[in-house]
DNA sequence: CTGAAAGCGCTTACAG
DNA sequence: CTGAAAGCGCTTACAG
């Protein structure tokens, strides 16, 4: 509540409030007698002066924050994996970074009238309108692809490499686990799309998608799909993989015997099954890494690196 | 980088900065022609008018952020929920709540020369210095109890609890599970703290932890156990009891014949293992309520809502 | 080596 | 019904 400002450390310092600044600041270039810096500082910590960053960041006209646009995901590891390594690249620079969860609840822009960040980071794509609001208020832009299908193709490959590798293992009928969390519908279809595509490919039938609840073991789920013929399952990650896993069991069906499954993430838990679960590991250091020379990228004005490779890998464990 | 300003506005429709901002805040009291505003509307959006947050801020004196601070915990489900809470609740005050992931490499003193919030949110305790620098920078604080016994009181209840239903189930001798996360480990050390509170008063041996690696089955640590002579093992979180459960099929002891094992947090998983998981659930939706009336009391400057009750509660599954 | 002054872009009494 | 002017708190050329 206090409200300190320059001014008053200026007055009990004896000073102008420019000595102040550039005291507080360390401004090179300025010689100021070390008393006189003692001086100041001294006054600024009696007052418990905190400089306004709204005055700040008029002056200077740019913000030193940067905002990380989150979409409705179910946070987790990952996400605070690179949130983490985005934080630590950008200290350097003495940039802070914010998280924003969005929901659709309200629009983007609306948040630009409280804060005016220098740059603004999206996991997820954006809309054409949200980056043209951004543009306009001053702010760049940073988009893990800004527009979607860079985006979308890394996660069709996720549904390819769980397809390829379930025939390699020889199964021909397959099916695909989703998840009944419908934030995350529009990953589902990419790599439902992604399997779909593989199978076409290879001359296989079409698998189907079935929403698999996560609360309780997928017996019934399971029942239905041994009954189709469904020798494999791609699960649209480690917890419904797990949830089908423990589904078989119920069922009494012998993995990877009788019905072999694969997930997505090798979660800690996916070690912990009977058998571990074989899985397909997103490269999230590798991401993290992406992620922060992009934001560096942008705010030096140097291209922007390279795309990310496909490097996700199958964790061969033992339910394939 | 266009830099369209309220006077260029003001230009284009051939008024004044004052009648800018009238019709673009729709401040009431003003009468003003539906022509003219149109006029200003039109050239607002037609040069991508966003008018600059710094320049509001510090001309209102006050901001309409609410920084929560996040300490350095492994986010999931709980966290999502307080947030997405809070941030429904305070939008119906056209307030933003940004996320800041705190970790210890800079002080968050640091953070207000970059940002300056109406209110900062704490999911953990802060240090004294930390509310007195933000005080000092006229911002509110709010913390989930800012004098740390609140919150340490509502870690050791879990331990009390899970020692009570062990012992209740005819265990005398127990042992806890602890994560081998060391973020967790204030936590950890608290929850610990409360099972031997609970134990001593009982006339029980006091229980050792010992980490338990959630990689893999701890069939090592379960044995070691065994053989001491244990009978009953509280787990840090379901994460951490799900490894235990693993080992224990590994190491072929009968669960909960042979030990039993209770967990926290109910997480998914836990209804996925065999047996399904005994634990204890934290009131997710209690907390986060209590967390916003208490940003909202704040806000308002009326009394903060009481303390939490200790509504947790043991989920009765198979594991005990 | 230090200070007086301008100005960042907005909002809001105050005049007319 | 609308505009000219002050001022929020800072930083930074510019003078001295």
């Amino acid at each position: 509540m206090a409200a300190v400002t320059s001014a008053d450390v200026a007055r009990a310092a004896g000073v102008s409030r420019t000595t102040v600044s550039y005291v507080l600041n360390d401004t090179p270039g300025t010689s100021i007698t070390a008393e006189t810096r003692e001086r100041v500082r001294d006054a600024a910590a009696r007052l418990g002066y905190a400089p306004s960053a709204a005055a700040r960041t008029l002056r200077r006209g740019r913000s030193d924050l940067i905002v990380c646009v989150l979409p409705d995901w179910p946070t987790g590891p990952v996400v605070d994996t690179l949130l983490d390594h985005l934080t630590d690249v950008l200290a350097e620079r003495d940039l802070f970074v914010l998280v924003h969860h969005h929901r659709d609840s309200r629009a983007l822009a609306e948040l630009w009238r409280a804060v005016t960040p220098r740059c603004v980071v999206g996991l997820s794509p954006f809309t054409r309108d949200d980056i043209t609001a951004m543009e306009q208020a001053g702010i760049q832009v940073v988009g893990a692809e800004l527009d979607a299908s860079g985006f979308d193709a890394g996660q069709r490959w996720l549904g390819r490499l769980q397809a390829q590798r379930l025939v390699g293992a020889g199964h021909r009928r397959l099916a695909y686990g989703t998840s009944t969390d419908h934030r995350l519908d529009g990953f589902a279809e990419q790599r439902l799309h992604g399997m779909q595509q593989w199978c076409e490919e290879h001359g296989l039938a079409r698998p189907v998608a079935v929403a698999v609840p996560t609360d309780a073991p997928a017996s019934a789920v399971v029942g239905r799909w041994h009954d189709d013929g469904v020798t494999a399952v791609a699960a649209y990650n480690d917890e419904v993989a797990l949830a089908v896993l423990a589904g078989a069991r119920e069922a009494g069906l012998a993995v990877p015997g009788e019905l072999a499954v694969i997930g997505v993430d090798d979660v800690p838990a996916s070690r912990l099954s009977t058998p571990p679960l074989t899985t397909v590991a997103q490269p999230v250091a590798a991401h993290s890494e992406h992620l922060a020379r992009s934001v560096l990228a942008a705010l030096d004005g140097t291209p922007a690196p390279a795309g990310l490779g496909d490097e996700v890998r199958v964790v061969d464990r033992g339910t394939v």
